[in-house]
DNA sequence: CCAGATAATGTTACCGGTAACAGTGCTAAT
DNA sequence: ATTAGCACTGTTACCGGTAACATTATCTGG
C-alpha cells in the first residue's frame, strides 16, 4: 500500500473548499479571498503537493512539452543546438522531450512516435529524410514542425539551417585557391549532409578542372577515423596535398596522425574540417574549418516553433544563417 | 476548425465496434476475432492513429520516461552517460525526459518539479547536492531515485559511480611517484566533483610531505581556460613540474599552450587530466587521464532503476564502477 | 439436448485538473 | 426595500484509454 501523490482534492479536503477553488487560488491566487488563499498555499506547502500535467495533457490542452530528435547525443554538434534549443524554450515553460536516432529514419520513425504518443507541442527534426510513416504521423499529428541543420528546398513546414553544399564549395574553393590541386574528401557514416558536403567538394574540384576523390569510412565519426583515413591517403595517394572533411572530428585525427608521422601542416598536406568545434578552435595550427551557427540554429528553430504554436504566422519557410570560413593555419 | 487526431473511438466508428475491443486488438490481437481484428488494424492504418499516453498517465499507471537531469549537455562526460542510459531504457520501451541544471541546485529543483509533473517513473540525478524542496518532492513523489557519479555515502536511495576523491589521490600518487614534486591543480568551476578531486589532490600531496596548490577558474570547463591556466602558472609558479586538471578540456588546453610556448612534455611539465575524453586519448603524446566508465555508469543506474520499477528489491546502495589510471605519455 | 465452460464483445467508471456555467451572499444605487 | 452588480465558491462534464465486470454467442461433453 503505497501512499499516492497528492492531489488538489487533498488540499481542498484540508482546507474545507472545492479543488476547482484550490485550482483556481494556484493559477490566479487573487481570484480567492485572502485568508482562503493563505490556507491554501500552507496547506499545498505541508502537503507537499506537485503539479501534474497528465489531466492538461488528457484534455488537449497543451503538453507544453517540445520534442527533438537529434542522429547522436555524443556529436557535439547537437549538443550545441539543443543548448540553443533550450535558451528559448525553457524561459517559455517549454520542456524538451529529446531522443536520438542514430542517423536511420527508421529509428527516427520509433523514436517520433513515441515523441508524439506523450502529446509533444511540436517537433524538432534534424533531418529531411523521413518515412512515409513518419511523414504520414507528422501529418496527423497536426503539429508545427521545424526541420533543422541545412536550408532543404522543400521543408515540410519549416527549416533552419545552413547551405552545405555550398560551404562545402567555398572551403575547397578556398583551398584551391591557396593552391591545392590534389584535394581528398574524407567522408565517414553516409548521412545526408556528409554526401552534400561531398557533392559541394565535387563541385568545386570540378568547376577548377580537378579530379575529386573520395575516401569514406563506415564507422561513425571519430579522431582514430580521421588518423586510419590520413594513413590510407599517404598509402593510397602518396601525392595529395590536402583533405576536406566532413567534420572536425575527422580533421584533428588526421592532423594529430600528420604530427606522428612528422608531415608538416600546412606545407606539406593542408587540413580542413567542418563546424568549427573548439578543439580545433583551440589548438596551434588553428584548425581551418567552415564555422556553422549550430546554437543559433537551435535557437531560430524554438523561436520560430514557439511562434508559430503562440499562432503567429510564420513568414519564410527557409531561414539560412549562413556559416564562415576559417582558415586557420592548416591551409 | 483543426481536425483532432485520431483516437480508439475513432478506429471504433469505422469497424462498428467499441473502443475497449479496439483497445484489446491493439494490446493483445488474439483476444479479438480474426475478421474484427484485420477491419481493426486496416483502420488503425488509414486513419492514421498514434497512440496516446495521456490516459495511462492520468489514470497513474506508468508514464513509462524517466527522467534524467544532467548539469550540462554539452559536457561530454554526461553524452556518454546518457548513452548508457539509453542504451538500456529505449529497449525496455522507456523514453527519456532530460533536463540540465547548470550546476545549479535551484535550477535543479526546478527541473526537477518540471519533471515531475509529467510522472516520470523514476529520476536519475547527477549530483548528491539537493535543495531541501527538491527532497520533499522526491520524498512525495514516491519513485526511484538513482545519483550517478560518485560512490556518495549516504544516498537518497541508491547510488552509481566511482570514488573522485580516491581516483584524484591515486593520480596524484602516480606523478608524485615519478618524481614530480610541484604539481599545481587546476579547477574549474566549483562544483562537488571539482571540490572532491582538489581533496584527493591535497590528501596525496600531504600524504608525501609536499604543499598542495591549487589554481581555479570560475569560468566554465574549455580548452582556453586550460590554456590561460597554464600561463598563469607559468607566471606565478614558474618551478612547477605537472599540473594535474579537474578536467581533460583543460589537460589538453594546457598541453595546448605548452605546444605554443615550447615547454617540454612531459620533460618539463607533467600533466595529467580526467576522464580520458577522446581528444587526450588519440593525441600524441597521449593524456594521462583517470579513465572513467561514463557510459557503464548510465547503463547500470538505468539497470537498477528499472530493476527496481519491476519491484525487484535492490541489495546493494552504492555501486562502486571504479576507475583505472591512464599515464599516457604526458606524465 | 442442455448445463456449463469458453470465447468474443460490450458497459461502466475512473484517473485529476479545469472550462463553463450555476449558485450564494453581500454592497450599492435607485 | 428592491435589485443590479460584483466577488467568491460550487457543480458538472470532459479529455482517452483500460480495469473490472457484465453480457452474449458458441461450443462441448455427458
Amino acid at each position: 500500500m503505497k501512499k499516492k501523490r497528492p492531489t488538489l482534492q487533498d488540499i481542498a479536503d484540508q482546507v474545507g473548499a472545492t479543488k476547482m477553488t484550490v485550482s483556481r487560488c494556484l493559477r490566479a491566487p487573487e481570484s480567492v479571498s485572502e485568508g482562503l488563499r493563505e490556507r491554501i498555499f500552507s496547506a499545498a506547502e505541508t502537503i507537499g503537493y506537485i503539479p501534474n500535467r497528465a489531466p492538461d495533457l488528457l484534455s488537449r490542452a497543451t503538453s507544453r512539452s517540445i520534442g527533438v530528435l537529434v542522429p547522436s547525443l555524443t556529436n557535439q554538434v547537437f549538443a550545441d543546438v539543443i543548448v540553443g534549443i533550450e535558451a528559448y524554450t525553457e524561459p517559455a515553460g517549454y520542456h524538451l522531450m529529446l531522443a536520438h536516432y542514430g542517423y536511420s529514419p527508421e529509428l527516427e520513425e520509433r523514436s517520433l512516435a513515441s515523441l508524439l504518443s506523450y502529446n509533444v507541442d511540436g517537433v524538432i527534426l534534424s533531418d529531411h529524410q523521413h518515412t512515409p510513416r513518419s511523414l504520414r504521423m507528422l501529418e496527423t499529428a497536426g503539429i508545427p514542425v521545424v526541420e533543422i541543420m541545412d536550408t532543404y528546398q522543400a521543408p515540410l513546414q519549416q527549416a533552419v539551417g545552413y547551405d552545405n553544399v555550398r560551404a562545402a564549395f567555398d572551403m575547397v574553393s578556398e583551398m584551391i585557391r591557396l593552391g591545392r590541386h590534389r584535394v581528398i574528401y574524407l567522408g565517414v557514416r553516409l548521412d545526408e549532409r556528409t554526401r552534400q558536403r561531398e557533392q559541394g567538394y565535387c563541385q568545386a574540384m570540378e568547376a577548377h578542372g580537378l579530379t575529386p576523390v573520395a575516401l569514406h569510412s563506415r564507422q561513425r565519426s571519430s579522431y582514430s577515423v580521421g588518423a586510419a583515413l590520413l594513413k590510407q591517403i599517404l598509402n593510397d595517394y602518396p601525392d595529395a596535398d590536402g583533405i576536406f572533411c566532413t567534420n572536425d572530428d575527422v580533421a584533428v585525427g588526421a592532423y594529430f596522425e600528420c604530427q606522428r608521422q612528422e608531415i608538416d601542416v600546412p606545407d606539406r598536406m593542408a587540413i580542413a574540417g567542418f563546424h568549427g568545434h573548439d578543439v580545433g578552435q583551440a589548438m596551434t595550427p588553428r584548425l581551418a574549418s567552415v564555422i556553422t551557427p549550430r546554437q543559433a540554429i537551435g535557437e531560430a528553430a524554438a523561436k520560430t516553433l514557439l511562434a508559430t504554436l503562440q499562432g503567429e504566422a510564420s513568414t519564410e519557410r527557409v531561414l539560412d544563417l549562413g556559416y564562415r570560413i576559417e582558415s586557420g593555419g592548416t591551409l
